[in-house]
DNA sequence: CGAATCTCAGACGGACTGAAATGA
DNA sequence: CTCATTTCAGTCAGTCTGAGATTC
C-alpha cells in the first residue's frame, strides 16, 4: 500500500510525476474511501463482490465464486457466513452434484445490493469529484488499456 | 491489494468501468513490474525512495527520512542498513543533536541511485506502453488532479 | 523532569497453503 | 477407492506498536 509523507513535508519532487508514483496514490485513496463507505455502511467490499457476482452469473458454488471474484477460497468461506447471517445469500446443496454448496443471492441480498451499488457509485463520484465528466470518461478510456497491459 | 480472477474467467461486467476497479488493476500491475525490477536488480522499493529523498533533500535525519517518504520509522532502519552495507550511505551522529544519526548518500550510493532511475524509468515505459504520447502526458495530468483528492 | 531519536523484538491484520472432513 | 468441494488451522510477508537506551 502507498503511504504518504506523514506530515506535510514535500515529497521529492521526482517521483511526483512518475505514473507508477501516481497511481499508487489514486488507489491509496480510492481503496481509502471504498473502505470507510463499507464501514460506514455496516458492509464489506467481499460483500459487495460476492453479491455482485451471485447476480450477474447466478447462483455458483464457493469455489466457483473465489474464481470469478479472485477473493481467496478460504476468505470467500468467512465472508458468505457474513452475508448468509443477515439473510443476503442461502447456501444449499446442488441437486446435479450434492458435494457442493450452491449459493444463491436472496431477495433481501438483492435489495442489499442495490444498497451497496448506490455506495459504490457515490465513492466512484468522490474519487473523480475534481474532474469534469469528459475526462472522466477519458480517464477510465486510458485506463482500461493499461489495466492488463497488452493482452 | 488488488486480486484478480484465478482463472481467465469473467470479472462481472459490473465492475470492469467502475474507476475505483481499474484504478486497482493498474496499480496492482505497476506494482507487481516495480518489485520484479527491483527484485532483478537486486535492490527494493524503499532504497530507491531512500535514496532519491537523500539526493534531493540533502542528509537528514532517520525520523526526517521516515517523514519524507512515507516510510515507518521502524522499516527506514532496516533499509538504511542493508544501504549501509552497501556502502550507499553513511551514518554519522549530528554534531549539533547527539541524538540523531544524519544519514547522507555516498558517491557509490548516487551511482546506485542512477541505476535505479534506470530501472524505474523503464517500468514506466512498460506501463504506458499500451498508450502513445499524448495520452500518456494526459493521463499523468489526470491523475496528478486526483491524487490528493481537491486539497 | 518531559520530549525526541534510534533501534529492536514482538504484535498485528490480510492473504495464502495444506490437509482433514464431507459426500458422491 | 477416487475425486471435487468445503472448511479450518497454520503460515507467511509486510507493516506497525511499544519499550529501552540515549540525548536534549
Amino acid at each position: 500500500m502507498h503511504r504518504e509523507p506523514t506530515t506535510d513535508q514535500a515529497t521529492p519532487a521526482r517521483m511526483l510525476e512518475l505514473p507508477t508514483w501516481l497511481i499508487a496514490g489514486v488507489s491509496a485513496r480510492s481503496h481509502r474511501l471504498l473502505s470507510e463507505a463499507f464501514a460506514a455502511a455496516g458492509a464489506r467490499g467481499y460483500h459487495y463482490r460476492l453479491l455482485v457476482a451471485l447476480d450477474e452469473f447466478g447462483p455458483l458454488s464457493q469455489a466457483a465464486l473465489a474464481g470469478r471474484t479472485g477473493i481467496d477460497r478460504s476468505d470467500v468461506v468467512a465472508a458468505l457466513n457474513e452475508l448468509a447471517d443477515r439473510g443476503s445469500v442461502e447456501r444449499s446443496p446442488d441437486p446435479d452434484d450434492r458435494r457442493r454448496n450452491v449459493v444463491t443471492i436472496t431477495p433481501p441480498g438483492a435489495k442489499e445490493l442495490r444498497r451497496l451499488d448506490r455506495i459504490v457509485s457515490g465513492v466512484q463520484e468522490e474519487l473523480l469529484e475534481p474532474l469534469p465528466a469528459a475526462d472522466r470518461a477519458e480517464l477510465v478510456r486510458l485506463l482500461t488499456r493499461l489495466v492488463d497491459g497488452n493482452r
